[in-house]
DNA sequence: AGTTAAATCGTAATCATTCCGAATTGAAAA
DNA sequence: TTTTCAATTCGGAATGATTACGATTTAACT
């Protein structure tokens, strides 16, 4: 997902294009860890002091809707980073040391199915998480 | 897990036997499913009301830092339950409806680690979200 | 029974998130 | 370009979950 689709996403969508979400949608573009929210009004200090948390969590959750963003739950916090490109439904590894993401070809589902016979499966969550090559020293 | 072992892990570990930790322990060992500090807080207030939070919050974490509880967090809340008796390292259905747990006997960790070449594996989560044969009418 | 460290209580503090009314603004229409 | 209006933002207050803390009580040991 880059930061022009994202804009697309948004006009086709009805949205308008406002200097709040150009920014937090340029900083997800440029940054592919998990953010919360208080890491985007910090990384936004400058270039956009004082935007409101409201507008921030608002525009978050608008954007994890129309999946510009993927969201999860790491440490309390819900977290959010720009929506992988690359098609084919896969998971991640996520470094606890710098937040680096490496994505993970294999999704266990397929084997889940045939396991729960008469279960309506509606979502689930698969991550790894530990530390990247760089920080293994 | 049952009752009576967790009172044997607390003795153990050097934990008091308490009235407020024999009361969470027999609520957990009575309701298989995910409950969160609150619903301890409602589960018990006839039996044991005006349990302080602080101690409900206090002995939840130390149970699940015994292996008495698992951990997980959904909807943005800390829930517990009571660890499973058998061995083997397996994964939990969730029915989102009724809160009903059905065992997985699959971990997609094994296929994992040589994905990974150079990284640490240190934790990870695999969770199947759905309703189940009684909740999918 | 006496001692002591652990546990509990009640309340206050903290942190993430959501809500709300007032003011502003993007974008479509005139 | 100006007008218009719903969408958006702001700032601060409200909420809900969780943690912190001093004072008091208590389980388990001698």
């Amino acid at each position: 997902m880059t930061f022009e689709k994202a804009i697309r996403l948004l006009r086709e969508n009805g949205l308008k294009r406002t200097p709040s979400r150009e920014s937090i949608l340029r900083l997800f573009a440029s940054d592919g860890r998990y953010l919360a929210a208080s890491d985007v009004r910090d990384a936004l200090a400058f270039e956009h002091p004082g935007m409101s948390l409201d507008t921030i969590y608002r525009n978050l959750s608008s954007f994890a809707g129309l999946e510009i963003l993927e969201e999860t739950e790491l440490g309390g916090e819900r977290k959010f980073r720009m929506h992988c490109d690359r098609d084919g439904h896969h998971h991640h590894f996520i470094c606890m040391e710098c937040g680096r993401i490496q994505e993970l070809d294999l999704c266990p589902m397929d084997r889940v199915a045939e396991l729960l016979p008469g279960f309506t499966i509606e979502d689930h969550k698969f991550e790894v998480y530990g530390r990247c090559p760089d920080c293994s020293s």
